[in-house]
DNA sequence: GTGTCGTGTCATCAT
DNA sequence: TGATGATGACACGAC
């Protein structure tokens, strides 16, 4: 596990971009720090501090303890002439310990179904910074359900699929550590079940993503709520991982019913070691250690264009295209495989990140590091800077798998040379634009797992388009066409694709309304020097020097601009609806959790009724027993009862009329009350005042007197009473 | 014929 | 200042 985890830089956490990115860029230099600053400690070098563990000895660097503990800074801080040696509770343990003392140095925990709870209550107890109890609670369910998830029905597969990140699994026959070579070979040999793996992948995070599935989410905290899975069928099928700020970075989940078994086949122990990684704005983010397919697949595509192009890649036949449900939504580009490839981009192994500003248009070489396949972005980091990329590798992946005859002649001979800068700035200038969305692509997951890309039709996706168009456009398209036809009409071929910008595939209402809407724009296009999809497809800066290097009338650019304008803003709708339903989803969760609180309020409060009654029935009891037995008078019962409350037992003892008459002296008091005067009822025990006058204390209080003899003294202080009552009234 | 739904487009505002 | 994203409103077509 040790040689997984310490491979999982650079990365990128799955929160909001911004924070991401930031987040990445600022822990490089504290993770170099920290680097050696731990190689330190395993030397003893500058070590301050002793901890002991379960009898054993841990040096280390208080200053990095302080920070990361509030235990240790608390211990730390107090003064000390000699060496620190801080002997830990014993309910600190060296399983806990040692992945939280590497946390504390690497920023990463190694966590496993074995360690996992010691070392959730070892950072409880030592109060460790940045790990969330929430990533515990995941990390749990996720060990309890991978192997649960494999025999259970597919929607609850899918319902209990929180994370992508989760879904990620180990492969432990794929070293961590392989050439390119090897690489290659693992490529080419076990492609099929790595594409698997990767369908599986991205499965939950993408495919669930399509409005026109339904789909459950289960967001974290609420996925073992019974009722999340009552929602209502229409909205079920708009769900998605729920964007709670608290746990979106790990929680941000979601399924697809209609998709069965999208769960990993490996075992689960293949998936039992997670590594968390601590950066700055996100405290803890899960990456998987494993070779993954996309390692493979980024090791390749980094070799020479020449290798490459050499169509050793094509997708296996298990790698079905098929016209199934088109999804508008955004692609949300987390099948890590069509997120590594940039056609666009030199590999550069010196660079592990771009250094841009650090806003939202933040961007991680999918390049980064090339000379190691550990060091890779996982499969769950969502990084949407990088769509573009998947783009231009799933339109590539695309013709090589529709006619890898014709892409490798024709196809590849134009990787969009036209828009790509080559120089540095303008790379970092195009990485901040690769955030196109790809609309145009749906990626789904039929029974068998195999996986199916819808796309819409040559206009929606772009790349197919463009690359037809371009360069090559003319030889290309007419074999491309062919090439459609031919396929369509192959009932035996697999692949279903509508790709024609005519549409002459099998005709839906996206495609319709796709063509509708895209009327103009073709329209438009026969005016420009370059088509419709282009102008959408580009980044703004290959836009610009597109714009520039044509001399257009103005015209023409009030049509190209508008054409872009009209595509980002449907694709903004779509988000907008996207999220409008997301958020209505989310509403009906809350509104089925209040009632279920109000359900259970509501019998805690009979149960409570239940109990007072049965109480004062009880009291009752006492106090006629207690009259009985004292042999109280009439009278002393309706003194009794006159300072107790009316709702104790003792005024049911009385009659109507004097409880008339009860009434007419409470009416006093409160006037006295309420002019300022001291109330008649001084000599009252305070709790009469608020209705609760316990039996036992008036009769200590009103019973002793009578008891010892003198009734006379009730008597009398009543009589002072009503005579106080009288001449206050007059006064 | 009508209502609902999905979608594209426009206008507007914010970043 | 222009580009872009978000969103309300409207229109249109499909069902």
């Amino acid at each position: 596990m040790e040689a997984c985890s310490a491979s999982l830089q650079p990365r990128m956490s799955y929160n909001e971009k911004n924070d991401a990115a930031f987040a990445y860029e600022s822990s490089v230099h504290s993770s170099n720090v920290l680097r050696r600053l731990g190689s330190q400690r395993e030397q003893g070098i500058l070590c301050d501090v002793t901890v002991v563990v379960e009898d054993q000895r841990f040096l280390a660097h208080r200053t990095v303890l302080a920070a990361c503990s509030d235990y240790f800074l608390s211990r730390l801080v107090q003064p000390c002439d000699g060496d620190f040696i801080i002997t830990l509770p014993e309910e600190v343990t060296v399983k806990g310990f040692v992945p939280l003392l590497h946390f504390a140095y690497t920023s990463k925990l190694h966590v496993n179904k074995d360690n996992l709870l010691a070392i959730q209550e070892c950072a409880k107890i030592l109060d460790i910074h940045d790990i969330e109890e929430a990533c515990f609670e995941f990390l749990k369910l996720k060990y309890q359900d991978l192997k649960a998830d494999l025999q259970e029905c597919p929607r609850k597969k899918c319902c209990k699929s929180f994370c992508p990140k989760a879904n990620v699994q180990r492969q432990p026959d794929v070293p961590t550590n392989v050439g390119i070579n090897e690489v290659e070979e693992l490529w080419r040999a076990e492609l099929p079940s790595k594409i698997k793996c990767a369908a599986e992948i991205e499965n939950i995070s993408t495919v669930s993503e399509s409005p026109k599935k339904p789909c459950e989410t289960f967001c974290f905290g609420r996925e073992n709520d019974p009722d999340s899975s009552a929602l209502c069928p229409k909205y079920r099928k708009f769900q998605k991982a729920f964007k709670s700020d608290r746990v979106r970075s790990i929680s941000t989940c979601s399924s697809n019913q209609d998709v069965p078994s999208p769960l990993p086949v490996q075992s689960s122990e293949a998936s039992e070691n997670v590594v968390m990684a601590r950066s700055q704005n996100q405290p803890l983010e899960m990456e998987r250690n494993e070779l993954n397919p996309q390692d493979i697949n980024v090791t390749y595509l980094n070799l020479p264009c020449e290798e490459k192009t050499s169509g050793k890649a094509e997708f296996p036949p298990s790698f079905p295209l098929g016209q199934q449900d088109f999804n508008p939504a955004p692609f949300q580009c987390s099948f890590q495989p069509y997120r590594s490839l940039n056609y666009n981009e030199v590999p550069d192994p010196t660079i592990e990140v771009l250094p841009e500003k650090p806003n939202s248009d933040q961007h991680v070489s999918p390049t980064a590091d090339l000379s190691s396949t550990k060091e890779l972005p996982g499969p769950d980091l969502c990084v949407p800077e990088e769509r573009s990329n998947v783009e231009r590798e799933v339109a590539e992946h695309l013709a090589k798998g529709f006619w890898p005859d014709i892409y490798n002649s024709e196809f590849h001979c134009q990787p969009e040379i036209e828009m790509v800068p080559n120089n540095k700035e303008s790379r970092e200038e195009s990485n901040e634009e690769k955030r196109q969305e790809c609309p145009w692509l749906n990626i789904t997951i039929s029974e068998g797992g195999e996986r199916t890309f819808t796309t819409l039709n040559s206009v929606s996706c772009p790349f197919i388009n463009t690359l037809s168009s371009e360069g090559c456009a003319n030889n290309s398209q007419l074999m491309l066409e062919e090439c459609i036809q031919e396929k369509q009409q192959d009932t035996t071929c697999p692949y279903a694709c509508s790709m024609t910008p005519e549409g002459d595939s099998e005709t839906d209402s996206e495609d319709d309304s796709e063509e509708s809407c895209s009327a103009k724009e073709q329209e438009c296009e026969t005016k420009l020097p370059f088509n419709a999809q282009k102008i959408i497809s580009l980044s703004r800066y290959d836009f610009q020097s597109l714009v520039k290097r044509h001399n257009l009338s103005a015209e023409q650019l009030d049509c190209i601009h508008d054409i872009r304008r009209r595509s980002k803003n449907r694709i903004a709708a779509q988000r907008c609806r996207k999220r409008k339903l997301d958020c209505i989803q989310n509403l009906e969760c809350e509104i089925l959790k209040l009632q279920n609180e109000k359900e259970h309020l509501l019998k805690e409060r009979d149960q409570i009724l239940n109990t007072l009654g049965e109480t004062k029935q009880n009291l009752t009891g006492l106090c006629q027993q207690v009259c009985r037995e004292a042999a109280l008078s009439r009278e002393q019962m309706q003194i009794l009862a006159k300072y107790s409350s009316t709702e104790c037992p003792l005024s049911f003892l009385l009659l109507e009329k004097d409880k008339m008459l009860l009434q007419c002296d409470s009416m006093l008091q409160a006037c006295h009350f309420a002019e300022g005067l001291p109330s008649v009822e001084t000599g009252r025990h305070p709790d009469v005042c608020n209705g609760i006058l316990p039996v036992q204390t008036a009769a200590t209080e009103s019973m002793a007197p009578a008891s010892n003899s003198s009734q006379t003294g009730i008597s009398d202080f009543c009589k002072q009473m009503t005579d106080k009552c009288t001449t206050d009234e007059q006064t």
